[in-house]
RNA sequence: GACCCCAUCGUCUAGCCUGGCCUAGGACAUAGGCUUUUCAAGCCUAGAACACGGGUUCAAAUCCCGUUGGGGUCGCCA
């Protein structure tokens, strides 16, 4: 039977990209990996292509199951799913071995104890013979030229028995059917002596795109000791993936013109290869926040709530303690007051229990000759509202009229209440924090100020 | 050192491919102001860049060459 939409659906698919992110297990996903695995992803769901997580664990001593799972939970925080994998390298030795053999009966490849360490016999690729000037064009860099007499015969498999990685990387791109491979701007160097194997084997090559280095302050590559490098740290700092990611995928590349802050939708609409760009950039920390401050004020109330439970919960407060429409309520009073998801916990802890600490700017404004008077007024007017009138609508014209009533302006009366109920100078708005904190706990915090019960 | 790559405000970038609309736009940060119960947010304003030198052209941030500067890689790591 013949089926002409089938076929003409099946070649379609087989001009569908395939992308690889291939992390090497190491310890955690680094910020850099985060944005090559962002990339490929990116330009894989851009494209309706496939995108596949193959882990480079050729090394016997450095890889771990922890570091595995490490990178894995990185890239589901930052909301990446993969097609296929992911694939461990260390699985496919059988294969290496086979592509080995073929190269070393072609003559192309050796048998060697140059430079050797230990006993054993590595296996090297001949360069020579293959030796010409290596020329590629780079999707990002564009035409990369390597001159003809820089690259020597290297090891292709240790005398462990082991594939280095740009022989393993060759084979498993191949056998994959990447089309595009997708790596950070450290890996040019490679691409030559890729290029001499897929040769070698009579391979297509894929196409490469190299994309810049994340740097820090001193336009270096970025390393731990400039700061938090593993994105499980943003988690734990509460950083939202979605600002996260944002925010990482603007390192190097712009959808053009003024957008920054975009749904994930549209950053997939509007990722290409031809807009990254060939320079480094800083990663900045500054810019991060505030866009993860964007992302917070930009959460539901509910949704919101339910990111804060978990941060106030690891400092000791009970989220649930006063109902879920309270915590709400809470997120909302703080949400443009906070960048991160941590300082939730840090600007709320008044709202939970007494136990807060009263800064000194606030017991100063207790201090004063003044503030017992301001207190009185406002805690007469507070006495007599009714508990089923406490809230922001109520309490806004009752302690205006009281500020008034006692010949002193609003702001004379707001800021003692404000210290005596919150320990701080700097706090929301006066009366939706009072609402929160309840009349009982309000009219006790003002009570127990010196002159004042 | 060799090889490779890069070069727009302090930072991220738009513009560059397809020269003229660029007295170079936006964002973060900074400074000042407005608003105001404090803070935050918001709004307004300011300063702030085409690395340098040649060339091509009527015209160059945009194309070409050089210089300088920066980065990356030089492993039986990835």
């Amino acid at each position: 039977m013949f089926l002409p939409s089938a076929l003409t659906q099946e070649s379609a698919m087989s001009d569908k990209p395939r992308v690889r992110f291939a992390p090497s297990p190491t310890g955690y996903l680094h910020i850099g990996g985060a944005r090559t695995a962002l990339y490929n992803w990116l330009y894989a769901r851009h494209t309706g292509g496939t995108f596949i997580l193959r882990i480079e664990d050729t090394d016997r001593e450095r890889h771990t199951p922890e570091a595995v799972q490490a990178i894995i939970d990185g890239m589901k925080w930052l909301g990446m799913d993969w097609d296929e994998g992911p694939i461990h390298q260390s699985e496919r030795l059988a294969r290496y071995q086979e592509v080995a053999a073929e190269l070393e009966k072609k003559g192309l490849a050796y048998k060697t104890t140059k430079g050797a360490e230990e006993k054993g016999e590595a296996l090297a690729f001949r360069v020579a013979a293959a030796q010409e000037k290596v020329v590629f064009d780079d999707q990002v860099l564009g035409k990369v030229e390597f001159q003809d007499e820089v690259i020597e015969d290297f090891i292709l498999m240790r005398s462990n028995g082991w594939p280095t990685y740009n022989f393993s990387c060759v084979i498993d791109d191949h056998d994959m059917a990447i089309t595009d491979v997708i790596r950070g701007l450290d890996h040019v160097s490679n691409t030559p002596r890729q290029l001499m194997i897929y040769k070698a084997m009579g391979w297509e090559t894929p196409r490469f795109a190299h994309i810049p280095m994340i740097t820090n302050s001193e336009g270096k590559k970025y390393s731990k000791r400039d700061g938090a490098v593993a994105v499980g740290d943003y988690a734990n700092a509460g950083y939202l993936p979605e600002a996260f990611a944002n925010y990482t995928a603007l390192l190097g590349w712009s959808p053009g013109g003024d957008l920054e802050i975009m749904s994930r939708e549209v950053m997939v609409e509007k990722f290409t290869l031809d807009r990254v760009r060939k320079t480094a950039s800083q990663f900045d920390f500054q810019k991060l926040e505030w866009m993860n401050g964007k992302y917070i004020e930009g959460l539901p109330a509910a949704e919101l709530a339910g990111r804060v439970a978990p941060f106030m919960k690891s400092a000791g407060l009970d989220p649930d303690a006063r109902g879920s429409e309270w915590l709400e309520k809470l997120g909302q009073l703080l949400k443009e007051r906070a960048h991160t998801l941590v300082q939730f916990p840090k600007l709320s802890r008044y709202f939970f229990a007494d136990d807060y600490e009263v800064v000194p700017q606030a017991a100063e404004i207790l201090a004063k000759d003044t503030a017992p008077a301001a207190l009185k007024a406002a805690l007469g007017a507070l006495e007599a509202l009714p508990e089923a009138e406490w809230t922001p609508a109520k309490l806004d014209p009752v302690l205006r009229e009281a500020a008034k009533a006692a010949g002193m302006g609003f702001g004379k009366l707001a800021q003692p209440v404000r210290a005596a109920v919150t320990g701080t100078n700097v706090s929301p708005g006066l009366f939706e924090v009072l609402e929160l904190v309840g009349k009982e706990r309000t009219l006790a915090r003002i009570r127990r100020v010196p002159g004042v019960g």
